[in-house]
DNA sequence: GCTACTATTTAGGCAAACCTAAATTATAAG
DNA sequence: CTTATAATTTAGGTTTGCCTAAATAGTAGC
């Protein structure tokens, strides 16, 4: 059951993007699924109101999913950030996908407040990167 | 095929606290899973060659199973060191045992170089812990 | 308004991990 | 040395998440 935060965070970016409904079709590239595998994770996204599906038409998010996929956005940010700007990753959004359904609330969201504060008062020593302008 | 890094990384442990080989139940404890589901799992790295098995006995690292639980029990240390000193989060030793085994290869070995980068020059500003000493 | 094409869903199957209960093996106590 | 207890393994089953192939629905061109 950890594998349904991803499509919640994907249709959550899906939804900013485009118009939902978003198409079953979409979901699968973005997370390289088939598009069977992603119609069974909507019906089940849906059986637990997380979502709600128009068949041969796409998927929205439903209030309730669209809290979690919020929470699991920051976290995307959050990661995404520290990857590239500490870590001095790039292309490592897969990744922080992934993983933003994989951690504890605690960590998220401590991870959060981390990447808020750099925002507030950036500490340099924090930025790792060799060039960052 | 992810959960069987931390049957690798809690192996790697217990053998470093007791002498090998470990009993089953010993690992069972140590991630709270059932003795069969151990039983079970350690058959599947037995057949890989990560470790032996010494049936009713126990079960210790292969060479190639150590140097695999070696870099886990690296990204491990640097992970509780993380939610620790920079999260300033106790007690997520479970958590940091279970993302060990979720992160690319990449995002660890920079985990870990920023762990001992900081050991070498301590940042203060890294430590967000209100008291830490 | 058909028809051909594309997208989605359904059907059927498979592998990874887990569990409980039953069987087996090891061990400790007398 | 035998037996009772404790630990481990095997047997049988479940759930989650994925896939391919077949069926179905939607859509665009004529």
């Amino acid at each position: 059951m950890k594998e349904t935060a991803q499509y919640l965070l994907a249709l959550y970016i899906a939804e900013q993007r485009r118009s939902p409904p978003i198409p079953s079709g979409h979901l699968a590239e973005m997370l390289d699924r088939s598009p069977a595998a992603t119609t069974e994770m909507l019906q089940r996204l849906e059986s637990e109101k997380l979502v709600d599906r128009e068949p041969y038409h796409g998927a929205m998010l439903t209030e309730t999913g669209r809290e979690r996929g919020e929470e699991l956005h920051e976290t995307y940010v959050a990661l995404s950030w520290f990857f590239r700007t500490v870590l001095d990753l790039d292309s490592h959004e897969q990744e922080a996908m992934e993983m933003a359904g994989l951690m504890s609330q605690s960590v998220a969201q401590r991870l959060v407040t981390l990447l808020l504060d750099e925002n507030e008062q950036p500490n340099p020593s924090v930025d790792t990167r060799q060039d960052n302008h």
